[in-house]
DNA sequence: TGAGAAGTGGACGACTGTTTCCACATGCGA
DNA sequence: TCGCATGTGGAAACAGTCGTCCACTTCTCA
């Protein structure tokens, strides 16, 4: 997942013959910023599922100039958490470039999570991004082998138990993800603490053994990662 | 939670002159029967936000006589899951009954998130109970001492770590319940593996210090229990 | 067995949200 | 300024769920 995300599946049409920049006018761009925004408080205040029609009228823009830009709910979706995704990018790369591994395993759990919390429906554009398009496909398929990289380092540095698995970290995500359906009173601190007890649970020095599960399969998750709220 | 919730907010009729056993006339206790198997075959297929009219149609009975038995979505829920309620009241009763305060007390966790990822909507009944009647207000308030006793016997017995705090439970309790939103054979191992790894680091020699949060009000996170799926 | 209370389900109206259509407006390049 | 491709939003068709009404059926007790 390297931070090079960017405006994809955004519903944009290729190029008009008209030359207008950035391939839409400038009134129909101007409208773009305003779903986006209007979507953007709409979703973080009350989650993905809100009707697009509520969007629409907070934007200020008719229901067919929403859908006309974003023919799905995944797309708008997408476009709305880019920046956040971009971020999250961001967090990945600095995790793998952070000279103390276990510091930089750390850092990554807990910005993720962090922006799992603040936003509602982040998790949703994270799964949108990687499960719709063939561009985010490619991306999951970059982000696994960083993922497992990050857990090698983490435990190649004596930090991190050795019976941790990759899949590990997505079910903390899917967890954490339970908590981000709270008010930001109860999610935010709550995520804290369970992040924090998941940290030190995983750290090297503690030796009894996991139940007897067969860590999971980190495709089989991504794959039912879909439609989660 | 004692282990004598029963049939309270099913929406049955308080008894009939007419000297009915029951309450209900015998046709009409068997479909009554017949609505909660498919009510509950249903929610732990597809969640408890099911279309009303889905389950009548399992239970070969009109939407009428679903809405005349069970007048809200709650009150059936309630109903279906009062069985699993029982089973999980109970194993608070044994936890507080075990002699070994730290077993008690880890078996009380697994059982009651083992119970979450096996029914879908399982939280949802958890609350309805809790929140929707003076009934189910009272019932939390028995609760409440009783999850404070149970985390304070195993603090004592030196095997939980000391600045764990009760509403860590209920953490734990909506994070896994992110995990049982997921497909069972997603959910049933990664909610063992987060219950380990959460078990694990509560205990008591684990010394790192948690993040500088003032530990959540429980009263606050059961209100925000509310309207959860 | 018959009277009548209790129970039933098909059908319907209200409501909410999605998606498309189309007459009209507007920005852009010439 | 003009022509027109691009863009717009109101309106309406469509889809799904909720919750109620009521004519009809079934059970119970005397």
């Amino acid at each position: 997942m390297p931070a090079d995300l960017s405006r994809k599946a955004t519903g944009e049409s290729p190029d008009s013959e008209h030359g207008v920049s950035g391939g839409l006018r400038s009134d129909a761009q101007r409208n773009r910023d305003r779903i986006i925004r209007a979507a953007h408080e709409t979703f973080t205040e009350r989650g993905t599922a809100v009707p697009i029609s509520a969007i629409a009228r907070r934007a200020g823009v008719g229901a067919a100039t929403l859908y006309r830009r974003f023919p799905t709910r995944a797309s708008l979706v997408a476009a709305v958490f880019d920046d956040q995704l971009t971020e999250c990018a961001a967090a990945f790369d600095e995790a793998l470039a952070d000279p103390d591994p276990w510091r930089g395993f750390c850092s990554f759990v807990e910005t993720v999570c962090a922006a799992q919390v603040a936003d509602r429906g982040f998790t949703n554009a994270f799964l949108a991004q990687h499960e719709e398009t063939d561009d985010g496909r490619r991306q999951w398929d970059r982000a696994e082998p960083d993922l497992a990289r990050l857990v090698q380092r983490a435990k190649e540095a004596g930090r991190l138990r050795g019976d941790f698995d990759p899949s590990d970290v997505l079910v903390l995500l899917l967890a954490n993800n339970g908590l981000a359906a709270q008010p930001p009173h109860i999610a935010e601190p709550a995520s804290r603490r369970l992040v924090a007890y998941f940290l030190q649970s995983v750290e090297a020095d503690r030796t009894a053994p996991l139940p007897p599960t067969a860590p999971l399969d980190l495709d089989e998750i991504r794959r039912s990662f879909a439609g989660l709220q």
